[in-house]
DNA sequence: CGACCTGTTGATGTCCCTCAAAGGGGGTGG
DNA sequence: CCACCCCCTTTGAGGGACATCAACAGGTCG
């Protein structure tokens, strides 16, 4: 984990920014590049909690209620910007319109991970995965990740299948039965028929919720 | 929705408090009684996201994103405390420790929602059972709500089975392989060994968190 | 060139869903 | 007060979606 000047961090590909447990001093806020938030189970089994994308806070949690509770790792090279946790309760006090967007931005991710429990707990492993392509792509696409008409994704199939809950063969297999309505290859997410990939997974074309920015 | 004096709120069993889409001017939180978040799927499917226990905030999120995301209703007459969203900012400006509590609040929810999500992407029915009724026994015991050494849950084994992703069928008949360790009859959980429960959830027992009040 | 990771595909098994039916309790109306 | 109905619970039978096991190809790196 390289420091850059006024607080930046760098790290790489594969790297692990803190792991379940460790105690924060510091929490960030995602500049460049993409990464994931994991929770591990005594048996080995890991679950992607949530994808990390430039614009997210990252480990605002862990400084709170001082423990880590997800690993987070990056998947591409990542630029943070670090804030020592001092700084929050500063922000309380000084800048409360500040203050406020954070509850806002938490309000949102926590309204996120309830929609990721109804996916997990109601739809089909081909409805979960047309799911988390749209939500990716309009993620992607919102932060300005994209290049040509596809989205910059550098997972993995197992990443993915350890976010959608299903086994690495069978997210292959699905993928395969999605490839009229997308592709994913080399990194790149290319949806082809959205409006397909929509009906399958089952989701009213919601309007972009507009993300608070601190 | 019965009003009373101070911003007092009461409900009836079987009541929903606001609807998905709804849009909130107020938000509450939880006094007496128990209640749930779910979120419906166009076909009709309902996921119950999360349980609502004495000193819960309930609709935060959608008075912040102006529109609910969950339905909200209560298993047991409830009573909850009112407050207007336009003191949200209020709490902001003059009372930077509340507000940070707030915050606090949300990122223990979130945390509790990743477990979740590992939960129902990872672990099988009866771990997520055993795993269910661990959490649920910690939360209700550290509100009170035990009746000798049963504690009080008024929902149905179709709210249980919304709640773990599971059918009707196979949660009635996973509860049946559970009944060495526990028992749930009219409203009351008894946990008869705890030690074998963790086990078959694979989870550490881990020490109960201080949940921050307002 | 070999070790390793990622992606791909086939065969086999199983956990859980769906369908079906019956009993108990509580509320409502005759 | 009893008949009826609805909701919740319980149990059995059958089928399907997904997991597991196994093997191979391509790419990258040491």
């Amino acid at each position: 984990m390289k420091e850059l000047h006024g607080g930046l961090v760098r790290i790489s590909r594969g790297d692990v920014l803190y792991h379940e447990g460790d105690d924060l001093t510091y929490f960030y806020t995602a500049k460049v590049g993409q990464g994931a938030r994991f929770k591990h189970l005594p048996n080995g089994d890991r679950q992607l909690v949530s994808f990390i994308f430039p614009g997210d806070i990252v480990g605002l949690q862990a400084v709170l209620e001082s423990g880590a509770t997800t690993t987070v790792s990056a998947a591409s090279d990542m630029v943070l910007c670090r804030f020592h946790k001092s700084k929050l309760k500063d922000l309380f006090r000084e800048s409360p319109n500040r203050a406020y967007s954070l509850v806002w931005i938490a309000a949102v991710e926590e309204s996120f991970l309830a929609e990721t429990i109804a996916t997990l707990g109601q739809r089909s492993a081909i409805e979960r995965m047309a799911w988390a392509f749209l939500q990716i792509h309009e993620r992607l696409t919102a932060v300005g990740l994209k290049q040509g008409d596809s989205v910059i994704f550098p997972f993995t199939q197992r990443d993915m299948a350890d976010a959608l809950g299903l086994s690495l063969v069978h997210t292959n297999k699905t993928l395969a039965r999605l490839r009229s309505c997308m592709r994913w290859e080399n990194g790149l997410i290319t949806l082809t028929d959205k409006i397909a990939l929509s009906e399958i997974a089952m989701t009213t074309p919601e309007e972009p919720k507009n993300r608070p920015l601190l």
